[in-house]
DNA sequence: GCTCGAGCAGGAACCGGTTCCACATCGACC
DNA sequence: GGTCGATGTGGAACCGGTTCCTGCTCGAGC
């Protein structure tokens, strides 16, 4: 494989100009840069990523973790993170963990602590404190979308007020029981986001002098199956029936509607729903949602890294960021409707 | 940061010695290896990959080439890649890329043709010369899952049998006029993924001496608000229809499902619907469908690619290399039925 | 005419590992 | 007792870039 020496061999200058007419840095004459540029176009030579690093101490190579690629919003999340570094000219190394365990720990011990990465993009994830430490001590700038822990710089919707949001909607329709499919750990962990999601439902309806019966928010898994099965729960059972659902995600959303239509419940005559993300599949199950936008989310969690690594115009001005991201209440009539 | 030197220097030997210690390479005395772990643990020491792999040349690490991250089978197959990778003590570097172009040019070009990714795993891409002479050029094996180009290595389920088993089954049942949901570019690419699943559902109507109408054959994006439009096409115009529609994966069977709903076709009364992949959401759908296990392809491209790479042992069959992935036929009665 | 700094180029050190080679030791075997 | 191979160790070269430092030229300014 062709390397600078030959390069600079061929060009008739020394390693050292060859090094500088290529990256562009320090001064090179003219007529040697282009001595260099077609020399090293001749012999098809591309620089190792790897002697470079040695010596920088840069890889160009974001490491990304998250829990699921495989759910609307951590994929969208996913691809446009991916589309944003490869603009940049970054690399993104993908590790998908979401449980605790030994295999985790193996990763931000290991697989992140080595020079490998130049920072590392969390999201979704609840980190511990000895997850950022381990950044921490080796340097590793930490960006953070959604989750909880990690004190550098994050970036997330006001789930808080999303959950408000979406109940209030119902409760302008003049729903009085509204019930919540929880995404799980809601209870449990107030500051995840399913967590944030039920303080914003519980404050709303509140706000309106509601205490919902416990019965009435059930946590599970946010997928499709998970809230068809907790709204079958929900809803299965004989004797009077919550008239609205607020679903802590649009698949849980889509699952709660399937669980109504096996149980002959005409939505929205019979019971209105409203979910969170503003999936791609939303339009089309007639879904009234929350919008948030997951590919722009990835693509600020991207500008944040790469102003943390001091790359672009020192000059940018920061993104906001401290404001939550945006998000749009987008309603459907065919999902939500006032109470018969 | 702790360089092998130092821990070289604690441990009272030589780098060289600290170096076969902490790989188990080479001839190293019981006494000075556990001096070196101890030394090595003592300072927080871990290597630096982008030194090793100056001069080893390999760097640990697998590129994938994947279209989409957010479809259900390109997201078991990238986590199953995933999973199997980390264990075996490798970094993944994810390239999300679909339609040809510039970006995906300069991907192959540049980003691959690098160092970085010892191989290559390239799902369900349609490679061209082009881009497989920049991966030989460099000398980097490549496995390639589903899609088309690529001479190497190749794993992929008998799409064509696939197509023509759930013809069967519709044909099985007593269906005479079954329409098919195929993936776009299905008659234009006869060797896609689409055009062999396209060519089993015509092998198998042919067998019976049934030869499709044209507009029984609807092309669609392999998504779940593609199979809705489409089947709403399909379907939504008055006069006779069809009894059964094999679609071209699961997700486009819930969108048809979903359209039949809509237009108050009863499934399976009226209309047999089956899939292709076992997407989680079948059983909950109710879906007949042929299952095939992406999670399990992305850990076999994985062994495949470890074998090139000369890792494992050397012993180790060869997995039936020319033979095609397993697949099932998983029979619903709620989704596919007798015609009336 | 002299000084000074900008522009340009090359030698050499360096990043942090791995590996080749030379050398030393030691027990076994003839 | 001498030869041989297995075991163990260290020095030094090397991978392929980047960057520091030195030195040269040349035009501008005094």
């Amino acid at each position: 494989m062709a390397a600078i020496g030959d390069v600079a061999r061929l060009a008739g200058v020394s390693k050292a100009t060859a090094s500088r007419a290529l990256s562009g840095k320090g001064y090179v004459a003219d007529a040697a840069r282009r001595r260099v540029e077609s020399a090293a176009a001749e012999i098809g030579y591309i620089a190792s990523p790897d002697a470079a690093s040695l010596v920088t101490g840069r890889t160009k190579n974001i490491g990304v973790v998250i829990p699921f690629v495989n759910r609307w919003f951590f994929g969208e999340v996913l691809e446009g993170i991916e589309r944003a570094l490869l603009t940049a000219g970054y690399d993104l190394t993908l590790y998908n963990l979401s449980e605790r365990g030994p295999e985790r720990t193996r990763v931000f011990e290991f697989f992140l602590a080595r020079k490998r990465v130049d920072a590392v993009i969390a999201v979704g994830v609840d980190l511990d404190e000895s997850e950022v430490a381990a950044l921490e001590r080796r340097e590793k700038p930490l960006v953070c979308l959604g989750g909880t822990g990690g004190t550098s710089a994050r970036l997330s919707v006001d789930d808080r007020a999303v959950g408000q949001l979406a109940t209030e909607h119902l409760l302008h329709l003049g729903h009085t029981r509204i019930a919540h499919l929880a995404g799980s750990g809601a209870r449990a962990h107030p500051d995840s986001v399913p967590g944030r999601r039920r303080h914003g439902f519980l404050d709303a309806m509140g706000a309106v002098g509601k205490v919902p019966s416990p019965a009435d928010i059930v946590e599970t898994e946010m997928t499709m199956p998970g809230g068809y099965r907790a709204a079958l729960q929900l809803l299965g059972h004989p004797g009077p029936r919550p008239t609205a659902v607020f679903a802590a995600s649009d698949e849980v959303a889509f699952g709660a509607m399937r669980a109504a239509e096996r149980l002959g419940i005409a939505v929205p005559r019979e019971l209105s729903v409203v979910g969170v993300d503003g999936h791609e599949y939303a339009e089309m199950f007639d879904l009234t949602t929350i919008e948030q936008y997951p590919g722009e989310q990835g693509r600020s969690a991207v500008e944040v890294v790469l102003r943390l690594l001091g790359e672009g115009e020192v000059a940018d001005p920061l993104p906001d960021s401290g404001a939550p991201m945006p998000t749009r209440l987008v309603v459907r009539a065919s999902s939500t409707a006032a109470p018969r």
